[in-house]
DNA sequence: ACTCCAATCCAC
DNA sequence: TGGATTGGAGTG
């Protein structure tokens, strides 16, 4: 009786043929779950790799038979083939892009199932002579012995590690690293972003050697390849790295740590749509691991979690060596204005940056615009200039004196007449970093000034560079985007000016206070970390917003408050999931009405369901920005709990709507707990 | 009656 | 996804 094979195969996006194909296992070939193997598939029977997901010995008639076997041993572990379904149905992806994730495309593509190669030898870092003793404060200790004891039993756990700016997190995460290492088991670090935190990679490495292995997606596939088996063979058992090193195949994980666990980076963006801290959990349940999130500012989400005791929280409340936290001042940008200054410094913040540099001290301004001028717009329509590929007004760069789409990349010259009325004049408005730049070097000719934004670090190593000139010295002022809020430990930052994030409370996302109280927070607390105390200064126009109010106190419990009581009223997360289906097309005229069609296949569905699935749907609507890479965005929210049941519910609609010849016409993908924004 | 090409269908 | 199939427009 011919043993049958279930293979996952490469279809595309396409949900209704995203199915485990089955073929017959001849009697010559052994094949084992986990490997890859070629298949004959489609009509014309072409060539084509499938990874087996299941063998049976059901009695199946006219299947096509498998033509060969590419491993002796599986490329997916049994840990693996239970994150592949998992992603699939979590996330609302193929199997195959669940496999893009988990294996780097080196192990996918390779033509021989042995690694023939002998590893290069790696650049040893350990330099034993220059480690003195962890020195753990006594709050730093006191988290340590919480956390510690369930490192030896093998029950999943979850910490919440929240600390204030420059309470030495790291230093929590070095000695609890050190003890999982003791024990035989290995660790896994999670940061948002590797090239902002070069000083915390190197002072792992430093402690654990060759231990240690990076994975981050600026490495090349043989790099990547190299970390990958370092991790499986268990020749590296520390891994450091952002996203998606959380798949990293490592055996017996003690400890997953995730360093500021808001950040953006930490949900991808593309297929698999998934989110690392749900990832993290997932491989914690299965390792009996510790995952232990941290940062100043918790997610609303984790931060419920701790209070309903699904987290345990662990706090660290003073910053290391007892330095306090720098005082905020509030600078009201209206009555600014009323007395005559349209500058974008106020009067004080100008003043403080002046004294700073006669101190010699330096100082930190954040305004989170890249470019010039932000919006260039026509005197008698007044409709901004839009990129030709997005519905999004361009911005308008100096040193190359071309207006950029900040979304897709597009770049043009300024035109010479208005693109919608043809009017003559067109005026050139708004504050980017750029122009913060230029006017800040126009009244200090004196200051060294170094700006940091998307377009001064696109080179590799741009990050590192700059924030180690900054940090010996070398400048007085360093201005950015959100960048330079994190991580980084300046002892002579003295003034942070936060010049405006105003923009940043209303970007259309239920997240965008969270989000801007933390960044607020963050980058105030890269002032005054040594022995000087340090100060902060937060110009807006809303200085009677709470958001604003708040981080300026840095009241991160009363925010959390005000928070959840408008989630609660307006049913947002953590009361409620938000499902966001994507619509897209490069047709206008068919979008619309494959959404509509989609919502209403939805209904239907949900009419007939056997189970209650609770569920608030709202209508299709256009995007905020309604088209973006040339591409026509529609969506369609829905307010749900996540749970197997509507999962199901949810895929069920996808397979039987993807039928439909007006949703079959454009392309549809789901979003859980993602970003409703922009 | 024929070609040509884009839209559509389908895969074990 | 990608190839095979289908059907409508265009041609003689």
């Amino acid at each position: 009786m011919p043993a049958v094979a279930f293979v996952a195969v490469h279809v595309g996006s396409a949900y209704s043929a995203d199915i485990l194909y089955r073929y017959e296992i001849p009697q010559e070939i052994s094949c084992k779950i986990g490997c890859r193997v070629h298949v004959p598939f489609g009509k014309a029977n072409r060539n084509v790799i499938g990874f087996v997901m299941e063998i049976t010995s059901e009695q199946v008639q006219n299947l096509k038979a498998i033509i060969s076997v590419l491993d002796d041993e599986p490329v997916l572990n049994q840990e693996q083939m239970q994150l592949v379904y998992w992603l699939r149905e979590n996330t609302f992806c193929t199997y195959y892009d669940a496999i893009k994730a988990i294996l780097p495309s080196a192990v996918i593509k390779k033509t021989s199932g042995r690694t023939k190669k002998k590893s290069k030898s790696i650049k040893i870092l350990e330099n034993t002579e220059n480690l003195p003793e962890l020195v753990l404060s006594d709050e730093q200790q006191k988290a340590y012995q919480i956390i510690s004891p369930c490192l030896e039993t093998s029950k999943p756990a979850c910490f919440l590690l929240k600390g204030v700016t420059g309470s030495g997190k790291t230093s929590v995460f070095e000695a609890l690293a050190e003890k999982t290492l003791a024990l035989g088991k290995s660790v896994l670090l999670l940061l948002p972003e590797i090239g902002l935190t070069p000083q915390t990679v190197q002072k792992f490495q430093m402690r654990f050697g060759n231990r240690v292995a990076l994975m981050h997606s600026r490495l090349s596939d043989g790099e990547r390849r190299l970390s990958y088996e370092r991790a499986r063979t268990g020749d590296a058992d520390f891994i450091i790295g952002t996203r998606s090193a959380v798949f990293a195949p490592l055996q017996n994980i003690g400890l997953i740590i995730m360093d500021e666990e808001g950040e953006r980076s930490y949900k991808s963006e593309s297929a698999p749509r998934y989110d690392t801290i749900e990832v993290a959990k997932q491989r914690c349940r299965y390792h009996g691991a510790v995952l232990l999130p941290a940062s100043a500012t918790p997610t609303i989400e984790s931060y419920y979690n701790a209070r309903k005791n699904i987290y345990q929280l662990v706090e660290l409340k003073q910053r290391y060596g007892n330095i306090s936290l720098p005082k905020v001042e509030t600078i009201d940008m209206k009555s600014e204005r009323e007395a005559g200054n349209h500058s974008v410094f106020s009067r004080r913040l100008f003043e403080a940056i002046q004294e700073n540099l006669k101190k010699g001290e330096q100082s930190i301004l954040l305004l989170n615009r890249r470019g010039y001028h932000t919006i260039i717009s026509c005197c008698i329509c007044n409709k901004p200039v839009y990129c030709e590929n997005c519905l999004i007004p361009m911005t308008w760069h100096k040193p190359d004196n071309l207006l950029h789409c900040h979304y897709c990349g597009f770049s043009k010259p300024v035109p010479e007449t208005c693109p919608s009325c043809n009017g003559k004049k067109l005026r050139r408005m708004g504050f980017g970093t750029q122009r913060l730049e230029d006017e800040l070097s126009a009244r200090l000719p004196k200051a060294r000034i170094l700006r940091m934004d998307a377009d001064t670090t696109s080179k590799k190593n741009a990050y590192e560079q700059n924030f180690e000139a900054f940090r010996n010295g070398e400048y007085d002022i360093m201005l950015g985007t959100q960048m330079i809020g994190k991580g980084l430990d300046f002892p002579n930052v003295t003034l942070v000016g936060v010049v405006s994030v105003d923009k940043a409370l209303f970007s259309g996302d239920f997240r965008s206070y969270e989000r801007t109280f933390s960044l607020v927070t963050q980058v105030v607390g890269r002032s005054g970390r040594s022995e000087k105390s340090g100060c902060a200064i937060l110009q807006t126009f809303l200085p009677e917003h709470y958001v604003l109010r708040l981080s300026a106190e840095q009241n991160y419990e009363a925010f959390v408050k005000e928070e959840l009581a408008l989630r609660k009223v307006l049913l947002f997360p953590p009361y409620c999931d938000i499902c966001v289906v994507n619509f897209t097309s490069d047709k206008e005229e068919l979008i619309s009405i494959g959404a509509e069609k989609f919502a209403k296949c939805m209904q239907e569905v949900l009419a007939n369901y056997s189970e209650k699935i609770p569920l608030r749907m709202l209508k299709p609507t256009p995007c905020t920005y309604e088209k973006m890479n040339g591409k026509y965005r529609w969506r369609m929210i829905l307010k749900c709990k996540n749970t197997h049941a509507f999962r199901q519910f949810m895929r069920n609609t996808l397979e039987i709507s993807a039928k439909m010849k007006e949703v079959a016409k454009i392309h549809i993908y789901v979003d859980m707990n993602g970003s409703i924004g922009i």
